[in-house]
DNA sequence: TTGAAAGCGCTAACAC
DNA sequence: GTGTTAGCGCTTTCAA
């Protein structure tokens, strides 16, 4: 079986309790005890069990990660960077997809409880998840509402939206069409369209809106799209996520359309996978970094205090990438 | 703070033993007790401490998952796949990335194991991290070799790659290239090198070889590939990686190349990102739900025994997604 | 500077 | 059916 502290105390010839202050750092150790304790425990290869640690109360160093599927570009490179820099800060990571699953999603949040860990970064989909607030657990939500006290972290959804506006006007579209995912009442990323429809409003143009669910499988997307083409008369459109912009960008060319001479295509999120392995799209770009930054920064105020009063809402500023589509 | 069993037992009138009996459904309790404790349960919204639990040595269901990094879109889709499957079985994961950092890999192993992780599912890129030895835990990796009595999963990749050749050869091709990472000794990938050379062996025909680390940066690889089409005579290439093919074909294109009339193009790994955004491509397809259902099921045997025997290697089955560049 | 003893929240014999 | 008791591996008073 694995050593425990008592068999290094053993081999150290000294109580348990010197072991684990030596392994704490905690009190005053004569040098030699500590060298003692120090070669017992490499001898047996020993690992604290950080179980019984956080059993009395200690933190567990366990953060939760609630995100719609990281499978999703997007949510992949925000998943690895906070998981970078949580290791950096001493952190293990729970992953939890919670998919288009609200059962899933209350499922996990049980389990982080349950599993004691300090907090939860989320930014899942599904609505009315009214357990957010039940645990008393310290929360941080990217782009979405979850409950009145915990604070969302975004990108500035409004600006991108009238930056997407801007360039299509400039870029001398007339008849523009938003295409957006469903949008429900309290969620920031519908900024991105009011920013849009703002903009476009000031220069006394319509804006048509499609909606296309977040979560439809390519292939119907892509069918709706087809659909959307050949049916619509516009100019320009910005879709509310990358994924759909290219899919966009695809089928219109696969009509013989020319982007952008004859369609302007406008994205949304600009992940690095995005600008690398598809430079030609233009999108307005998430700062992923400072948005993982920021997401960990909070909580671990939170963390330190769970009463620490914090904003509602931090909004972090985007940029337009240009590529070829506008 | 968090109720506890004992605030329960007092509730409800019982002693804590009942009350983990219930939770548990260990052993026989009446009716009446049973919903007593349920429904103090249910008013201080208990939550079991898995910590606790787990200490007296029960299983902490905790998995660790060790990959290169989720941001690239092969693993996002592997380890959103496993998070899946292991979450229906009711277990939770712990993601790490590793990168290209062995000093992650090693701590991280350390961490899993002070975490009493039930199991690891590793495929790191790092070499010589002989600590998987080490750790006394059920560990299976996939695509990597780690230890001796550590088992394999992997897609199979010499037929991968004389799938590859096969396509390329009928397609015309008489100059063939092969694109791959670095190689190390005992790696299995190395199979889609060597099925891909055997096949054009025995038609007397060379292949050249070109390597590019698997680590290196979108524009770097963008820059070699370039420079590899401007000095090189072929007429056909398989990038032992999508990523690699989609940016050779990008290139190709670039510089006036008609593909697949000049060059034929063929990539592996065949996520569904890659099938869904990128349907051009014509690939070898890893089996991923396979190999993710493959490697929890090995994992779970050595669970439940750490002793069962398995086999060194699991090979799964490839097929060939017919695109457009080949 | 060190050790003994109590206890974190839970489960598992062993009684009754 | 139910309760008592003794730990799981560790940290932390309190004494010495």
């Amino acid at each position: 079986m694995k050593p425990k502290l008592e068999d290094v105390a053993q081999l150290a010839g000294v109580s348990p309790t010197t072991v684990s202050r030596v392994i704490n750092n905690h009190g005053a150790i004569s040098a030699k005890t500590r060298q003692a304790v120090q070669m017992a425990m490499d001898q047996l290869h020993y690992q604290p069990n950080s179980l019984a640690r956080s059993l009395q109360g200690k933190a567990t160093k366990l953060i939760g990660l609630i995100f719609y599927d990281i499978s999703h570009p997007f949510f992949a490179e925000l998943v690895s960077r906070l998981e970078g820099i949580l290791f950096e800060k001493g952190y293990k990571t729970i992953l939890c997809n919670s998919a288009n699953n609200p059962d899933k999603e209350r499922a996990y949040l049980k389990l982080l409880a349950a599993n004691q860990v300090d907090g939860i970064i989320a930014g899942a989909h599904n609505e009315g998840i009214e357990e957010y607030q039940a645990y008393d657990l310290p929360i941080i939500s990217f782009d979405r509402y979850l409950a009145a006290k915990i604070p969302i972290v975004s990108s500035d959804n409004a600006m991108g939206g009238r930056l997407a506006a801007e360039k299509l006007y400039l870029g001398g579209v007339r008849r523009p069409i938003i295409i957006s995912g469903v949008e429900t009442k309290k969620s920031p990323t519908n900024g991105r369209t009011t920013g849009f429809q703002a903009f476009f409003k000031q220069q006394a143009i319509d804006v048509q809106q499609y909606v296309i669910p977040f979560e439809t499988t390519a292939q119907l997307r892509r069918e709706r799209l087809a659909n959307l083409l050949t049916t619509s008369v516009c100019d320009g459109v910005f879709c509310t996520d990358d994924l759909t912009a290219i899919q966009l960008h695809q089928v219109a060319q696969a009509h013989g359309i020319k982007v952008p001479d004859q369609l302007k295509i406008v994205g949304y999120d600009g992940t690095k996978f995005v600008r690398d392995y598809y430079p030609a799209l233009t999108t307005v770009v998430q700062p992923l970094e400072e948005i993982a930054n920021t997401l960990v920064a909070l909580l671990q105020e939170r963390i330190q205090d769970m009463q620490v009063p914090l904003k509602a809402q931090y909004q972090l500023p985007v940029v337009l990438h240009q590529g070829q589509t506008a």
